[in-house]
DNA sequence: GCATGGGTATCGTAGATCGATACAACCGTT
DNA sequence: AACGGTTGTATCGATCTACGATACCCATGC
């Protein structure tokens, strides 16, 4: 049956991986350092004084005197409106919508996801391969979600998402087991699956039936299905998820029902 | 009635404007310098060679070959997969989960926004205030859309939405006036009001009724009903969009039935 | 074969950025 | 009301980063 098919070629890594390293002597340290201020916010994603700038991206006070007035001046980063400190600014958006907007796939991907999540009524995303981790582009949600289910830009472990696995199957065994073997094997819920010989059956599940599904693995009472959106040489570039609740479904008719779906739309963008 | 409180206290414009301007001593041109050329595609969104961003950037070719060196091991670049030039990379969307999670209008929003656009069946977004334009936050679609008006980091001038009027509602006169005049009064549709007059009149009608809507001044075929959020002193910080096509409603039903709804969200997000 | 336009690498110099330091304004505490 | 603790702001000479001209390699196209 079709479903069991089109995921037997896997992607052949290139001879040679393209590192994206640089001479040193090209790469500009000033330039990094506010790249390194605007990411503190990562970790802490509340006001920060100017000394916790500093210390959040290993600079001088001075530096980041510097940085933080550069970045104000430029609106990457905002005085908070609770009077002390600075904030992640709105300039940000728009660098983000220039990166949905240059993108091929979320374009193409939009009208599809907008049909699916019709169709389904669940929650639908589209993530992007990114080694270790899959990214959240675009985020429909239907129901009430959690904030952070609503957020693109958010990161997940390749290895404990529906898409992260569907898209481990499409490479060959030695660069899936690779990600899995560089990931932090860090239980998200307490069903998430740490070993790596578990991981790895999962993947090859889901390269036998051309999606992957998970149970609770990354938030309690939640299943999810999805499927590899590839190119050329079956390269995964991404996966389109399908988010449901267990209190409403039970796992098998959520697979069923849904997992076609997500193939069907997941092929439709790839090429 | 209650549609017609509210909006009486207006926004009174501090004593000094904060001008967000620097010792020139303090800006560091070689970190802005990574900026411009990141923004170099928001005039241009597809891939761009050396050559590209450095006439966008106004650098030397030199120069750009660093920074596009340094974005792309930073990952706020990436080559572009058709082989040549660079594009925006994903590592910007990281950025813009930290401004989206940082903000606590944004999380408080989402709930209500996700219950609204349920209620509604209607595409309904968050915008944020930014003088001369305004900048959609999150967008919830529900029909099939156009591309953009699904994409969050969007801009569009104040002046001609529905979001933007309900915001200068809030504002006095004098500056409401004020951000007008610095306005780029250029039609998006042939209905699009350019007319300072006949705006003001809008955000005289918006300041009455407590909500500000508009009739295909931004895309043709589309209705937009909008109500201000704001924070102390009544100055306002966003506005919550309700939008439908002139397909399925007319004007007026659209108005009579959405405006409430778009009024009380915003009232529950204001404080 | 040569021109064109891509990306890459090198190097000595100019000047932008460094960071210690001092200052100012605001807290809450004592 | 003086205090210690924050916060953000401002200054300045020395150092070392980043500048940009240039040369280079490799594709394409004709």
């Amino acid at each position: 049956m079709s479903t069991q098919q089109g995921f037997e070629r896997r992607y052949q890594a290139p001879e040679r991986e393209p590192i994206i390293e640089v001479d040193e002597r090209l790469f500009l340290k000033s330039a990094a350092r506010s790249f390194y201020v605007l990411e503190a916010f990562a970790r802490s994603p509340r006001p920060l004084s100017l000394a916790e700038v500093a210390k959040a991206a290993k600079i001088s006070k001075s530096a980041a005197q510097r940085v933080v007035q550069t970045l104000l001046v430029l609106g990457y980063l905002e005085r908070s409106p609770t009077g002390t400190g600075v904030v992640p600014g709105r300039r940000i958006l728009d660098r983000s919508f220039d990166y949905l907007r240059s993108n091929p796939l979320i374009e193409r991907a939009t009208p599809i996801l907008t049909e699916l999540r019709k169709t389904c009524g669940e929650r639908v995303d589209l993530s992007l391969f990114d080694d270790v981790t899959i990214l959240y582009a675009i985020r429909l949600q239907s129901k009430r979600e959690t904030f952070y289910a609503t957020l693109s830009g958010r990161r997940m472990p390749t290895f404990a998402t529906a898409g992260g696995r569907a898209m481990l199957a499409c490479l060959d065994d030695r660069h899936a087991d690779e990600i899995v073997r560089r990931s932090k094997l860090a239980p998200l819920t307490p069903k998430t699956l740490v070993d790596p010989a578990l991981i790895r059956q999962r993947v090859e599940e889901a390269r036998r039936d051309g999606y992957a599904y998970v149970l609770e693995e990354s938030l309690m009472g939640e299943i999810v299905v999805a499927a590899a959106v590839v190119k050329e040489r079956n390269m995964p570039v991404g996966a389109i998820h399908i988010a449901g609740s267990l209190a409403e479904w039970s796992a098998e008719d959520f697979r069923k029902r849904f997992a076609p779906l997500a193939i069907e739309a997941a092929r439709a963008l790839s090429g």
